[in-house]
DNA sequence: CGCATAAATGCAACTAGTTGCATAATGCTA
DNA sequence: TAGCATTATGCAACTAGTTGCATTTATGCG
């Protein structure tokens, strides 16, 4: 249901055709949901197909028809239904703590590897942040709070990364004292 | 991938039927995976059928036969080539902060509502770590490393539900200033 | 006694997401 | 000018996970 609520919020704010919205998903939406277009596609068809979206097909010579998709009536009612509805929580699955939990089987190396690769992409991901917040939000206090809101957003993901860098550094360090013991 | 890789883990340590598992899972794994019985059961069937698992059937008289799961040197060899490779960036969904980026369709008090369940499920989630920190690792100082890891993922799962609970305070704070100001 | 719940197993149908491939124009660049 | 990336669309087959249902025995409750 997620990339169906996520399709009417885009779409609410602007019409456009799959390709649009995949163009602001990889933007300023990267840090809250990833979708391929293939994905995108089939649901926004399957979506017209329950008349959630009005689809305006703009025929190009030669070329497969455009399809500016555009949100109905209903289409806003399942949204409001969706946003009035807390979430309910997220099943777990944590394939790095199930590593940790073959401690025993998880050779000294490709876990250093493991926890290096990690702090590689959580740092990529510090920087896209900070990239977003120079160019989306470099005065938060002259926001609106609709401005404000997605900017919360970037907040709470900032802290989270923050909280995982901090933590591979605490096991590194572990490591480190162990290794530096006897050579492993 | 990841669900063979954690019913890989949890047979290697002890062999066991798909109802084993399953409550292993319940009982120190909550944090790390949860996956339901069916999911289980047809997991540890398919990986039978790739040689990755033998299966001793314990017939019972008039009840469906026990089938004991153990892991073979093939289910190991996986096992060990999962581990040597860093796991890749996980793509990012976050219905979340899809709620916050539709903020002016979304109800001052549904985003009450949302945030409030939220942190009652983080707090929940507090709970049910500090219990499994008393039960298991009331010493962390005296733990081996293979005892420790699984700590380690734990103190993970504290830091980041910290964080959280920080954030929505935080936000909490502004819509209470804004609410304050006129009475919405 | 009768009924609900738990222990233990599983099939079938569904939803969600991934991977691989296909098509066809436009524009850049070696 | 040939090849390659980008724009723009989509089908088909697959993997992963959910939901609903079905079975049998044992066990506790009123």
């Amino acid at each position: 249901m997620s990339l169906r609520a996520v399709l009417l919020i885009t779409l609410q704010r602007e019409p456009g055709t799959g390709y649009d919205v995949l163009q602001r998903f990889k933007a300023g939406l990267a840090h809250v949901w990833q979708a391929s277009h293939q994905q995108i596609y089939r649901e926004l068809d399957k979506m017209r197909g329950a008349g959630l979206l009005d689809c305006e097909t703009v025929p190009q010579a030669e070329r497969p028809d455009r399809k500016v998709y555009c949100i109905t009536a209903s289409g806003r009612a399942e949204l409001d239904a969706w946003l009035a509805v807390p979430l309910g929580p997220s099943p777990v699955r944590q394939p790095l703590f199930a590593k940790f939990f073959a401690w025993d089987a998880w050779p000294a190396d490709a876990r250093q590897q493991e926890l290096v690769a990690l702090q590689e992409q959580l740092e990529e991901r510090m920087q896209a942040y900070a990239a977003i917040e120079q160019e989306w939000f470099s005065d938060p206090q002259g926001l609106t709070p609709a401005e404000r809101a997605p900017w919360h957003t970037l907040r709470l993901g900032q802290r989270l990364t923050e909280a995982w860098l901090a933590w591979i550094e605490e096991v590194q360090a572990e490591g480190e004292c162990v290794s530096g013991s006897h050579a492993q």
